[in-house]
DNA sequence: ACATAAATGTTTATATATTAACATATTTAT
DNA sequence: ATAAATATGTTAATATATAAACATTTATGT
């Protein structure tokens, strides 16, 4: 039975996971799968593999399992990737070039229609066939062009004023790589990389022990 | 009083957000805060505020509040940052030299020892005055050098091979940014910066509404 | 100086997430 | 053909995380 509650962010920052480990599986000719088999590869609790599907619906089989290539497709198609998404990318340092020139998320169904820095030594060249333009034609050419996912690469102190332009063009996705946290109205959903913040629970993490052992 | 007891991941990802919001307080020149004020900035709930902080101790005065400039040292002792870390990169991709770039992280006290690749056209560049090794030098080089955070930017297939060269030698912590899981023993931490989930779940996200409003 | 307001640390209650248990169905092997 | 094994979807139990309540202390203003 199809559960059409509110998901949790648990459960979908697990999802794409699952993607992946069912990606490999089908490249290794694995046709099925129980959750058991799935728990013990990646990680999580066979009991935890059910519940999280079940909240899409029943995708296995009593006595057999999961059908890998199904399940796959399932949630392929559950993660939105049976689409395209068009996206800009502002900010052409170096987590701009690095994020515009990831060939994977090509593959993935996302294509990147623009680039825009207002660095003067940046505007102008190519990064894989997209030239740099500058930002202040990011308005009129949001205007001209559909996007559904802006993705900031900016310093923390330009990022606000990029998410603004973006809010004010209807984009509904930010992608933020910025070290802050944006603005946004309710309907438009903003997915973060906090590189730093990441780093940061690695030295916690590091240093712990040391933290509660010698006080 | 304080807590002694392991602090959960969900404290633990909190506290690098409490520090970067405690240092813009000290730099708009403001002395005190209560977990309320700090709550209407940061969105978590003072009684949260509250909490995660009385994990590490009683740095709070009632009737007063948090002194800021005190809370920022404290959490930023916590965070493992009153001392240096040496990192090494492996893989001078673009999102390698987007790392090594990124001059945050030399403030916060992360320093760059070392770059390696297996590209005979990256090896012998320079990114930030360090130049490029060949990867078969690493195991040498984590010899001689005392390295505290291994930093992997290799693509997926790569990724489980520097893995093991990382745990051979010595090192505790590895900051991986290959889209895959990683296999460690216990004592070793690994955190992960998997951009394609991230994308993914803005992409699930997005479709959200579809997926359960039209079937 | 005293009363009121503010704000903590801590305890209690609620909500959420995870794990375990189980009834049912399918597959496999004899 | 039948029994045993497998494995699901779902419900129940446990554990964890978050929010609210509160008793106590400090600060502030008259």
């Amino acid at each position: 039975m199809n559960k059409k509650t509110m998901i949790s962010m648990a459960v979908i920052r697990r999802l794409p996971k699952y993607q992946r480990y069912l990606g490999e599986l089908l490249n290794n000719d694995i046709t099925r799968i129980s959750s058991k088999e799935l728990s013990e590869r990646i990680g999580f609790t066979a009991s935890q593999i059910r519940q999280d599907l079940n909240c899409f619906g029943d995708f296995g089989q009593q006595g057999y399992g999961y059908n890998v290539r199904e399940l796959y497709d399932e949630i392929s198609k559950i993660l939105g990737l049976t689409r395209t998404y068009t996206t800009v990318i502002i900010g052409a340092g170096n987590i701009g070039q690095a994020v515009a020139n990831y060939s994977k998320f090509e593959k993935l169904g996302f294509e990147l229609k623009g680039i825009f820095d207002k660095n003067p030594k940046l505007i102008g060249i190519k990064i894989r066939d997209i030239e740099v333009k500058d930002v202040d034609e990011l308005s009129d050419f949001l205007e001209r062009n559909k996007i559904d996912i802006g993705i900031i690469c900016v310093p923390r102190t330009q990022a606000q004023v990029i998410a603004d332009i973006f809010v004010k063009s209807g984009i509904k996705a930010i992608w933020n790589f910025a070290p802050t946290d944006l603005n946004v109205p309710e309907d438009v959903i903003v997915e973060n990389v906090h590189l730093s913040e990441s780093l940061l629970t690695l030295s916690y993490r590091l240093n712990e022990a040391k933290l509660f052992g010698e006080e």
